[in-house]
DNA sequence: CCGCATCCCTCTAGATACTG
DNA sequence: CAGTATCTAGAGGGATGCGG
């Protein structure tokens, strides 16, 4: 990650688009979201994927991966035959859900605004 | 946009993964900061350019197109030879940039935590 | 039950070039 | 100077299958 494209150094100091990078992804924002609604309790694998609906389990493993590899999750195996694993944010995960969620309250409010903007085609009223 | 791959709907009350396809973008988080920074003046399509470094011609030209087309910027042309291309933010784009503040923020408070979790591999201290 | 590897397809975005 | 079209490489993400 990070790339740092050919010789095209971007400036270090704009960890924003390295944020987005990660958050943008097609589920992370909703996991985060489905955690962060079941706090203080953390979810299981399968109950994860009911929660997110359309999601396949491959994406779901990947994206749980990289959320705990990010220190943004925790990961608790409990050694049952079968295993069961459960997820649940860290405290670093809770205070991203704070930025997100006011991004989640935008898209709720003015996404209709977008639509009816591009459905006129731009027209002024 | 908004594909619908094959069969699957997803979820149409969903309007955050939406907004993140948009936002999530490489370069419209950026540009949308840009100019809010410039705000109350408006800036040239130049000016832009030389205030987004490592963007693209076409790049910088497509997301002011998607960023207008959504109503969420204002373009003006002024009639001269050569001809110059002035943008702003709408109302609309101008209240956008509020919860990308607070991701940003939070990017630039938080971002060292994840690089020192993972650089450490996960490992507490 | 959950994680990881593989294959494949689509979509993004960079390079380049032509028009107004 | 600004906008658009074409081509191409690479990443993201879906389906499937084996391993633990």
């Amino acid at each position: 990650m990070v790339p740092a494209r050919r010789g095209d150094l971007f400036d270090p100091a704009c960890p924003t688009r390295r944020l987005l990078d990660r958050v943008g992804g097609k589920w992370v924002a909703m996991i985060v979201k489905v955690l962060a609604e079941a706090e203080p309790d953390e979810l299981g694998f399968a109950e994860l994927r009911r929660r997110v609906p359309g999601i396949s389990h491959k994406m779901l493993a990947q994206t749980l991966r990289s959320l705990t590899a990010d220190g943004l999750a925790d990961r608790r195996v409990e050694p049952s035959t079968p295993p069961r694993v459960h997820y649940r944010l860290t405290d670093l995960g809770r205070s991203l859900d704070e930025p997100l969620a006011a991004l989640r309250e935008w898209a709720e409010r003015h996404m209709p605004d977008i639509d009816d903007f591009a459905r006129r085609g731009g027209t002024s009223p």
